[in-house]
DNA sequence: TAAATAGTTGAGTAATTGTTCAACTATTTG
DNA sequence: CAAATAGTTGAACAATTACTCAACTATTTA
């Protein structure tokens, strides 16, 4: 079957795009990967994930760090910890937000490194 | 001054913050890791850049695998080249990209490695 | 030089999303 | 038990954005 069908162009390599077809991972794979990412794809959000690499700190305090409001945060830090790039834990009416796991500060790092590229 | 100001709550722990406000970068640098990030947050473009890691390819044979238009692969690929993220040859009529460097397979594979976690 | 094909671009549109506001729950303390 | 404070939630709004369409440029070749 021609490759033509699904797109307005003729497929130039056939061989190149049955070979890529078989790196390629089901759909739902990606659609994964792009919604973590999304996840470091705000400034507010970014800054929240660099401030819970150094330390636990509490909505408020991230709120007053980041200048917006303790609800904004909050909104952020459900969808964090959904996709589980944070983890809470509570102490009285405090409620403490640190990183998951470590692969956000790499993920962090690996951007730095590229943004201070030549 | 109190940084209750700039938000709609008590600071709670004023010495945290203080020592927070010492690791944060400029706020233009967040938006740069944000803005990075926001290429990896879509779908087709983390096929796209999925795809380029196992070779390079022409926006046809692009097109032709992720099942959008050429407009759509260029569109996403022109914005990939400014953020250095894709590089591109032409050869005749036909415009080869790449990958530009190495940390789009690192970023990748974080999060595959992420995703794959209990 | 004219036709064919690969790729680019800008406008327009539909969908997503980050924020605030207001109202709510949870916990502590007077 | 009532007041105060930390945090959460849902609705609504504004801004962003990924896509298609149509028209364009660039390159090859008949």
């Amino acid at each position: 079957m021609k490759d033509r069908a699904i797109c307005d162009c003729d497929v130039i390599h056939q061989d190149a795009v049955d070979a890529a077809r078989q790196v390629m991972f089901p759909l739902n794979r990606y659609e994964d990967m792009a919604s973590l990412f999304g996840h470091f794809a705000d400034p507010t959000r970014v800054r929240i994930l660099h401030l819970l690499e150094n330390r636990e700190l509490c909505v408020c305090d991230i709120a007053a760090l980041v200048g917006v409001t303790k609800s904004a945060v909050s909104h952020q830090l459900k969808a964090l910890r959904l996709s589980k790039l944070v983890s809470a834990r509570r102490d009285g009416q405090i409620v403490y937000y640190s990183l998951a796991d470590e692969h956000v500060s790499m993920i962090l790092n690996v951007a730095l490194e590229h943004l201070s590229e030549p």
